[in-house]
Order: C-alpha cells, then structure tokens, then sequence
DNA sequence: GGCCCTCCTTGATCTGGGTTAATCCCCCAA
DNA sequence: TTGGGGGATTAACCCAGATCAAGGAGGGCC
C-alpha cells in the first residue's frame, strides 16, 4: 500500500467502470490502493481469502495453479491495463482459485470486494458490464480447454502467435513474447524444452524466425 | 416445442430464478417452451447464434467441443434440474461456444435471452445470482484446467469419483455412472481404452468393483 | 576480466496413454 | 434362434512430448 494517486481517468477506460458515475467512481476510490510488487513476489495465494479485486498499472501478473508436487501451471498473463480476481466475489467461499505472483516488478491497483459490490446494487449497468466480463473469462477457459485437449503442442502455439498477431496484416508481422518463454510454454502447457524445439521446427520449415523473445511471421495464411 | 405447462414451482426451485417475483415468473413463463429431444439428438451447436438459454427437466445433456478432425470432448454433463448456456446472452457474438445433445431422451426448458435480460435490468438480485452461477462455472473450469494439466489419468478419474460420492460416508460407496463408460472418459479427457484399464488396474489394487455402470468404493480414504 | 546465475537449447532416452485391431458381451429385432 | 450392432475389454504396438543430462549464451556484479 502506498499514496501514489489513481487518476478517475485510468479507471474509466476500463470497460468495467465505464458505466460508474462520479459518486460510484469516487467510492472506489476512497477504498483503492496502490501496491508496489518486486518481481517474483506474490500478490495472493491459491486458496487465500480473497476481499480484494486488481487491476494492472504497469508490469505484468502471472496467475498459476500449483500441484503437490511443485509443478506449476501458469493459467493467464494479465498485462497492463486488465483488471483480474474481479469475479472472486460471488464464489462461494469467497477464496482466490489460483496463485498471482509477479512477472516484472510492477503496480497493482486494488480495489475492495465490498465497496465493488456495494456499486453493483445500486447500478444494472455495471452488473451488466461485469456479466460481459465474466463470460469473456468462460470463453475463454473453454477455448483453452479445447487447446489442452483436441489440439497438440505445435497447434496450441501457432494458435497462440495468430492470436496476438495484430488484425489486418498478413505478412511480416512481429510479435514480441511478452514474458520469458519458459513462462509462454507454461500458459500453453509445454515444457520449455519442447517449446524450444517447437521454435526450431518452426523455424526450419521457413514459417517464423525467432530472435529473442521476438517472433516474425513470414506469411499468416501459410501459417495455419 | 409443444404445449406442456411449466410449473413455477419447478423453476423457483432453481438459485438462479429463486429471487423472482410473480409477475417476472409470468413473464419468463410467456416466451418460454418444452423441448423434448431424442437421444443423440442435438440442442443446439458451436457457433450457432444463441437466442435461449436452457434449464434440464429430464434426462441428461452432453456439452461437448468437436476438432475439425472428428475428435470430441465433453466439457460437461448437465442433469436434471440444472440450467445451462445462461451466461452466453453477454458473450460477444452472442454464439453458443459449445455443442449440446441428449444423452438420452430428455425435456428441456427454453427461455428467451431477450425477456431474462429485461428481468436481469430491474433486478439486481437476481443479477447477483446470474454472477455466483458464472463464477461456479468459472471455478469448475479452473478445476478442470488443473486437472488437465497437472493430473494423470488415473488421478482425475479417482478425484471425479469422490467427487461423486456423497459427503459423510467413507466406507462402502456405491456410484452409478450417470452415462456409458465413453462419455464419462471423454468428460475427463481419456480414451475408452485407457477408461476400461484404469478401472481394471483400480480393481486389482483393490480400491474399487466395478460392476456395469456401477462403481463400488471400499474406502474413501485409501482410493485418495 | 572472471564468476555466477538464470534462461535457453540440444541430444538421448523414456513413458503414459493413444492407436489399432480383435474379441466379447449383451440386448434386441426379425 | 439367430444375426447384427453398439458398447466394453484386452493385448500389442506406437508416438508426442516429458524427462534427464549436458552444455551454451548472455548479463549483472565485484
């Protein structure tokens, strides 16, 4: 927790406020802090009680789940600008499902469950902006649910690249893996030493280049 | 669709419709209907445009993704008294992400998105029960990411299996398979095959009996 | 410069579970 | 009663990707 100042205006831009009016944006507010993460340090734990939703500033989270066994599965990269844990609330149980450490060292708003939750009763609107939010988390979850089970590694990647490539160009597009590619394996479930050889196979069959945590695709369509 | 009569008793049995009033009752009711399906027919399928969300009187439905190859992967099975499909009206694209048949001959309630959206507008608290349904859907995806990626075969089913199985009891169990074998191994993401000998190396450890569709747990304890 | 340390890559080997194929079993219909 | 069809089971084999082991390739820091 510490003073810095959240700006009503960075809220807004969120759809998820958009609908809030000065009074309700205020509220917020008055119960938000800032916290300040080093990089690897934990925001919460699977399992914790959870009273609190975020949003990133800058940086960016890792949400993973753990097995006994120590492996870990990294779930989401939430990237500046997202918000997450915003539907804890109405689990019963009240209790984050996952872990959220962080990648880099970055800013985190937080907001409270309660205040949130005390704004949704009074506004239709932001309930409805929550829904639309909320599904956009369920599709998403079965789309990588499909991945895990109807598609094999290569076919998640791929799948991965034209999903951040940007809309409308088709050749010669640069996309630059924004976290390490050990931690890009983990989201897609593959171990980093066959993502690496992914990369390589990739590579020698003249469909991408790779330099760093750069990716260049020659040709989108030849791609698929 | 046919003519017989919906009971608002059966639908105020449900969470999410348990915060209506009559009059919202009555108007879910109107452009609501009774569909009944034939085994292995379907309900509906991905991409398609989605104008109903629906709640299961009878018999059991089968959510389930298809790869273009033919593979298929249920994602779940929805049982009597369960709703399903209610958070696609928020979806963008407003298409069903998923396929649905009946697994067997089953009675189906539909509801018009349209009309549950106008109640959703005047009602906050039901909107506070369309999102702790979300989030439950929310949770079980998680549940099912973990166990995809950090369980074995043999893990997930025994922890389907205690899953099943009431609370309480800790000796001598019985489960009824709620669908044939191939189903429940597609649920948890395993070929027929591997089913049958997971549940034949169980038996000769001693930890289950199985007997057609019925499995036997000696004890609870033991199997986890 | 030299020492770590973390990440990445590469090669060799292993294995859980998928695939193929054959058989069995049970129910039902002719 | 007989044949056919849809599960379910079994055994033999196979393979994508995990695991194990061994280097590289920076990059920060004294």
């Amino acid at each position: 927790m510490n003073a810095s100042k959240i700006l009503p205006g960075e809220l807004r831009r969120h759809p998820l406020f958009g609908g809030l009016d000065d009074v309700q944006l205020a509220q917020l507010l008055e119960t938000a802090h800032v916290i300040n993460l080093d990089e690897g340090q934990h925001l919460f734990q699977c399992q914790q009680a959870a009273s609190q939703f975020f949003m990133v500033r800058t940086g960016s989270i890792r949400l993973y789940l753990s097995a006994p066994d120590g492996a870990e599965k990294v779930i989401h990269l939430v990237t500046a600008g997202e918000t997450f844990a915003e539907a804890i609330t109405f689990m019963e149980g009240q209790v984050y499902p996952v872990n959220a450490s962080a990648l880099d060292s970055c800013e985190v708003l937080a907001f409270s469950n309660h205040t949130f939750r005390s704004i949704l009763r009074e506004s239709t609107d932001t309930c409805f902006r929550l829904m639309a939010d909320m599904s956009t988390w369920l599709k998403r979850q079965i789309a990588d649910i499909d991945a895990l089970t109807l598609q094999n590694a290569t076919l998640r990647f791929t799948n991965y690249l034209l999903h951040q490539a940007p809309a409308g160009i088709t050749h010669d597009v640069s996309i630059k893996l924004g976290a390490p590619k050990h931690v890009i394996a983990s989201r897609l479930s593959i171990q980093p030493e066959s993502f690496s050889r992914i990369l390589r196979n990739l590579q020698r069959e003249g469909h991408i280049t790779v330099d760093g945590n750069l990716v260049h695709i020659k040709d989108i369509s030849t791609l698929k």
